[in-house]
DNA sequence: GTCTATATGTTGATAGAC
DNA sequence: GTCTATCAACATATAGAC
């Protein structure tokens, strides 16, 4: 069905007969080579079509080799799906590099910088896009995989509460914001547009995702921000 | 694989030989009910497992049919998916009745009873969260169906905006609320919560749901409310 | 380390009896 | 309207040559 002859390599030596050994690196480095190209061909695959309606058939002929090489470098179909979603620790790092790297920034601009972070990971097509939908959609339908994306959830959420909490503390924001539900607010807001928008052009994220995130980053900190002094004995 | 006896009917006419069409209703309605038992326990497996790792050998065994008999009422697998999602707008529904019906509260009061009936409604393991569930995931991989999720969310976003807007008018929110924004922003939250806590038992769910839809609606408030007025000249 | 060939089960869908 | 029986295609996974 797939008339797919891309073959995604980097270096000819996919399609090939058994291929010496001698040209280009050892047998460690091209079964590495290998195995990482069928991570991301799959990934690709799963992105697109959900694991479940991707054979290995198609990730073989999309990443230019037999089927029974997958089965070489993993074990089952299932292990291919957990290689896969083993770089999901990227998702959380960045976030991380983001707060620890802004620290000297006002909240109201720091937070601004980590929705603009956001909006330029995930645009769409963009690999950590792809990782993020896999792991969202077979989660939910994966025993295998669902602590793996609540950890990565949970350990962006506590990230971003964690440094919230400081800026609490610095009198930044109100004294009696709770940093993990803001933090949720903020995410969640975030990555609803990303899931409601999968199907826009590049062009068209270019477009909305940054005026979008902006408003949310405004709106969420007129709810969080400290210096929106309000009339003394109004609201709770 | 599965050993399930659980027949889900309601009426014991399944399972039976061809039947006499004398005890119990017309051949129409044993049809209809036939039909409609289908994509009960399809709503529920494909929710479970997925649309594709779900088989239609499951779902006959599960409504405690024959397989054979899915293919009499539905002509493809996927026309039996487009059966089961199209009670989306009773999703769509739910949230316009209850702004309706809450016109006459405060912007607050409203809020806060929105969120109460989206934790109200998406319960796990309810019909609903099945079928947001179903549509969110499919909609990703299933062209056909990304067309009725987009449409989905789109009519919630903008019952609420249209609402929100009323609001600003009447000055309950602030007169620069984007209601679109502040709409999403507001579904998203709860949205991105729900999707998290999928696996939370009804027992956690009623713990942490409401405690947490009434942090979102308080700090989501605090962003709109105009009462909250600000010092001259703060803020850009 | 990769290929070809194959084993074995399951899939979605059809045909025809009742 | 439902059942049983069956089909061809495809699934994952393995075996052995090179």
């Amino acid at each position: 069905m797939i008339d797919e002859t891309v073959h995604e390599t980097g270096d000819g030596t996919a399609g090939g007969a058994a291929g010496g050994t001698g040209a280009r690196g050892t047998r460690g480095e091209q079964a590495r080579a290998t195995k990482e190209r069928l991570t991301r061909v799959a990934l690709r695959l799963f992105a697109e079509r959900g694991y479940a309606a991707t054979s290995t058939k198609m990730i073989a002929r999309a990443a230019g080799v037999s089927e029974g090489v997958i089965f070489h470098h993993f074990s089952s179909k299932l292990e291919l799906l957990l290689g896969v979603v083993v770089r999901r620790d990227v998702l959380a790092g960045r976030i991380q590099e983001l707060l620890a790297s802004g620290d000297d920034l006002t909240a109201a601009d720091l937070v601004q910088a980590v929705t603009a972070g956001f909006v330029a990971m995930l645009g769409p097509d963009g690999e950590e896009a792809r990782l993020f939908r896999v792991m969202l959609c077979e989660s939910l339908v994966t025993p295998e995989l669902s602590a793996a994306f609540q950890a990565t959830s949970d350990a962006v959420i506590s990230a971003v509460a964690t440094h919230l909490r400081g800026r609490v503390a610095r009198g930044e924001l109100r004294r009696d914001l709770d940093p993990s539900t803001a933090a949720s607010t903020l995410i969640g807001a975030l990555l609803w547009f990303f899931l409601t928008h999968q199907e826009l052009s590049p062009r068209q994220w270019q477009d909305q995702a940054p005026a979008y995130a902006a408003q949310v980053s405004d709106q969420w900190l007129r709810g969080a921000l400290a210096t929106h002094t309000l009339v003394p004995g109004e609201a709770s």
